[in-house]
DNA sequence: CGGGTTTGACCGGCGC
DNA sequence: GCGCCGGTCAAACCCG
């Protein structure tokens, strides 16, 4: 289940003025990044990490043999239970009898479980834009927490990246976003009049760069895909944000060699140290 | 009218 | 076998 979650983040942007549209308000910029705390909810995801094991993690840069990357000792019970809603995943079926669609699934192994990646964010809002589009597909009343979770599904066809959103109950300023799977095309061309999020990059106006919560997150997903997956090309190499735009970026500490890697592969993300 | 959201029902896997 | 649980479906509804 390590693998399902190897990634989270904690992303505290700036809150100056909040409003409720997740485009416009946590008109906020990135200010730190650090793990959290193991919350009671997060602790199946990792535990007792530090920003270096986190980063070094999200990066792909674990070593593969230094500490086991999310481990907990009672997550036996939950990660059964996340590999057991793996395996529910999955059907799009549009025909009438949904039994008989999900028996055969069920018999062909459909269980093919999608990477996943997770990560916290400080925010007001729930739906912290990242540049896709996504449709609401369930909403489900979190067990122990007041905050129920969102399901989305990424509404371009043929994709089927789904994302959770829900907020930590104990933290109820963070919002805990899990996407799964893989996008298997490019940005909707257009959001709210821009380019959303995170790949056509050189194209991002000012006023979306301002969307702290849209930047990182996207930031951080094309980390993801770039580390972790080689099955989609952005075109990374002229991915540059604006500098200005990450400059408070918590700057993360990572070995020379690993920083140097990630620097040519996300400059923005390592935003030069300028007191 | 098309696309998104809401929400109760449903499903499959566990644990007891 | 039953109940719980997380996840999904899909009809009804909403909205631009």
């Amino acid at each position: 289940m390590s693998e399902e979650f190897r990634d989270i983040y904690y992303h505290q942007p700036f809150h100056d003025d909040v409003q409720s549209s997740a485009g416009e308000n946590s008109s906020t910029y990135t200010q730190n990044l650090q793990m959290l705390d193991p919350s009671s909810y997060m602790d199946h995801f990792l535990h007792g990490s530090t920003d270096q094991n986190a980063l070094s993690r999200a990066f792909g840069l674990t070593p593969s043999t230094s500490e086991p990357p999310v481990v907990d000792g009672g997550d036996s019970n939950k990660s059964k239970k996340e590999n057991q809603h793996k395996e529910c995943l999955e059907d799009h079926g549009d025909n009438s009898s949904k039994k008989e669609a999900k028996a055969k699934k069920k018999g062909e192994k459909n269980k093919q479980r999608e990477p996943r990646f997770a990560f916290m964010t400080k925010s007001e809002v729930d739906l912290l834009e990242d540049g896709y589009r996504w449709r609401k597909y369930g909403q489900k009343a979190v067990k122990n927490s007041p905050y129920p979770r969102s399901y989305y599904r990424c509404t371009t066809q043929k994709c089927s990246v789904k994302k959770r959103v829900e907020r930590s109950f104990q933290d109820p300023s963070t919002v805990i976003t899990t996407y799964e799977g893989q996008h298997n095309h490019l940005v909707p061309a257009t959001l709210r009049g821009n380019v959303g999020g995170i790949f056509p990059t050189s194209m991002l106006t000012p006023s979306l760069q301002l969307e702290g919560g849209t930047s990182f997150h996207a930031q951080l997903l094309q980390l993801h895909q770039m580390t972790n997956n080689h099955l989609y090309n952005y075109g990374s190499a002229n991915n540059v944000y604006d500098q200005q735009n990450l400059t408070t970026l918590h700057q993360p500490q990572l070995p020379d060699s690993e920083y140097g890697l990630l620097q040519d592969m996300i400059p923005s993300f390592f935003p030069k140290h300028e007191p």
